[in-house]
RNA sequence: GGCCCCAUCGUCUAGAGGCCUAGGACACGGCCCUUUCACGGCCGCGACGCGGGUUCGAAUCCCGCUGGGGUCACCA
């Protein structure tokens, strides 16, 4: 018998940027395919009507397009233009008596768990025999139902890849779930099994949070007559104080503050409600219950209202190590050694090696912690081992998503020079930054007074660069090694260190004591505006004093 | 709380009974390089959660405890 070729997916659903837990999901079932000549598929999982959102789609195709997580499906498949599918097959069930139509309230449910609660047991869902007296009832009232699948009472398991492990779910601990909402749309648990099947999933890498979810889908599955991939549960990714990481982390964040803004400005919900122009019913809701998360405009919106920077929350969707400034081949290869490493010492890899070298057995059982001080090690070391000419495309794609840049004013011939003249750099933000001075306009310089204080006012920083003028006035080869010699010269001669002398230049050609080497930056800006913010760095001395 | 999963330096991890005086990477400390910021080089600090077994021998196997996490939705 051949062996069956694997085809893999990744499933999210669209309710904001994709965040790392997310990315390292679609990274390892894609690499699951790569490496062995799958295929790896794509699916928007909508089925959430009121949390999915068009625009987030959007961004998540945006995130793995720039990760290079390319899928092999032609077209995307979205779950919630397939509703007469699932119908069909949800009706059949229920025709066949293997599932049923359900009227508690959401109210009735609540009650119910909590008297379990109080009687401390575990309140197990099981089909209550209704008479056709009181279905009619229900259905004359217009009573919202659910359709529950009638799971069949026995033990189920199923072997975990990544754990190494039965995982099993007795009998009493079954129970019957909902498979469509009242909405009439299906619940994930009914969408991702059908589909699945459909597509030929044969692996099913996906967080841990769905450990015993994949119960039920096996029970489904029997039901259905579907065959049954083979699934592994990835460990947690938690952020640096142990908490689960996840895009619940932000909204939580900005709840918290949102809170303090109400408490230090006795302010109501209605009135931040007001403030950042929602409904104050939806505000409300989501403030007092921390279950309910704000999409991404909600938040933004809220955001501003109370004054909480971007910069203040943790970075842990894509997008925020894109914008600033990560590189795909670091932040996948740091991704990567999440919960996998290919055995010994290897740890530095190239997205080819690691198609290469992944493997399940690779993958730990042990939740990690996102790092990222070392995320940023990585992010320099792939720098540097990146020709200049990949790097134009890589910094590009940055700017893309930083349009108030003015290295977006730049050519790929002055990029490229930046780059090799940066050599060394952390990030594209980085470099971005300390290299911006060339392409801002001489008046826009913004002289920092700590660096004026410190350089230029002490140790005669504004006579040595007045002097320095005097000399570079006459320099016709404008070229690095030119300056160097003549500034090199006029310190033996004063009997000055180089740092007495470059710094002050510095500062008047940057308005900071940082910049890329002094003799490369003069090159670069050229003679004319070099000399222009040396003069313009002086009139502030004569100012001053 | 019930059920489930996990457990090696601060962090990510190597380790599948003797190769372990526990290896690597990041972080941290020191030194060197240096016109700033970085980069780079060298050195150092630093862990098998605890208690019982099994075995000639345990980080590795078993049990208990402890700790951490997940999950208990008409969200995925």
């Amino acid at each position: 018998m051949a062996e069956k070729q694997i085809i893999a997916r990744f499933a999210p659903s669209p309710t904001g940027y994709l965040h790392v837990g997310g990315a390292r999901t679609a990274l390892f079932s894609w690499l699951l395919a790569r490496h062995a000549g799958g295929k790896f598929f794509l699916r928007i999982e909508d089925t959430d009507l009121a949390r999915s959102t068009e625009q987030a789609t959007v961004q998540l195709l945006d995130d793995l397009r720039w990760l290079g997580l390319h899928w092999d499906n032609a077209e995307l498949i979205y779950q919630s233009k397939r509703t007469p599918i699932y119908n069909a097959i949800i009706e059949r069930l229920i025709a066949e008596g293997r599932a049923y139509k359900a009227y508690e309230t959401r109210e009735e449910l609540d009650t119910l768990r909590k008297e379990a609660e109080k009687q401390k047991r575990t309140f197990i869902y099981r089909r209550p025999q209704l008479t056709e007296e009181q279905i009619r009832g229900f259905e004359s009232e217009g009573r919202p139902s659910v359709v529950r699948f009638a799971v069949p009472v026995k033990d189920y398991s199923y072997r975990d890849v990544v754990l190494d492990k039965e995982v099993t779910m007795p009998a009493g601990q079954v129970q019957d779930f909902v498979i469509r909402k009242a909405d009439g749309m299906p619940t994930y648990h009914f969408a991702v099994v059908v589909d699945d099947a459909e597509t030929g999933i044969t692996h099913v890498l996906r967080g841990q949070e769905h450990l015993l979810n994949t119960i039920n889908h096996i029970a489904l599955q029997q039901a259905l007559g579907y065959p049954q991939p083979i699934y592994g549960h990835l460990p947690v990714i938690e952020n640096p104080d142990g908490s689960k990481m996840g895009k619940r982390d932000r909204d939580k964040m900005v709840r918290q503050r949102s809170q303090t803004w109400m408490k230090t400005f006795r302010k109501s919900v209605d009135e931040l409600a007001a403030a950042c122009g929602l409904s104050s019913a939806r505000l409300v809701e989501w403030i007092n219950d921390s279950k309910k998360q704000l999409d991404f405009s909600e938040q933004a919106v809220v955001m501003q209202a109370i004054g909480l920077p971007e910069s203040d929350l943790p970075e842990i969707m894509v997008h925020d190590f894109r914008k600033k400034g990560y590189l795909r081949e670091g932040f996948l290869n740091f991704l990567s050694l999440l919960g996998w490493n290919p055995g010994g010492d290897r740890e530095r890899m190239s997205v080819d090696e690691l198609v290469q070298l992944f493997s399940i057995e690779g993958i730990g059982k042990s939740s990690a912690k996102f790092d990222r001080a070392k995320l940023l090690a990585f992010n320099t070391d792939t720098a540097a081992s990146m020709p200049a000419e990949k790097l134009v495309g890589s910094l590009r794609s940055y700017l893309a998503v930083n349009p108030g840049s003015p290295l977006n004013h730049a050519s790929d011939a002055d990029l490229r020079k930046i780059i090799e003249m940066k050599r060394g750099f952390r990030t594209l933000r980085e470099l971005d930054e300390t290299t911006r001075l060339f392409f801002i306009a001489d008046a826009d310089i913004q002289y920092d007074p700590a660096a004026i204080e410190k350089v230029l006012k002490k140790n005669d920083g504004f006579a040595i660069l007045g002097d320095i003028h005097g000399i570079l006035v006459d320099v016709a080869d404008w070229s690095a090694a030119e300056l160097e010699k003549r500034i090199e010269e006029f310190c033996q001669q004063k009997q000055l260190q180089l740092g007495k002398v470059a710094q002050p230049i510095r500062v008047a050609i940057s308005g900071t004591t940082v910049s890329p080497s002094i003799f490369q930056s003069m090159e670069f800006l050229g003679r004319d505006r070099t000399l222009k913010r040396i003069e313009q760095c002086l009139a502030l001395g004569s100012k001053a004093n």
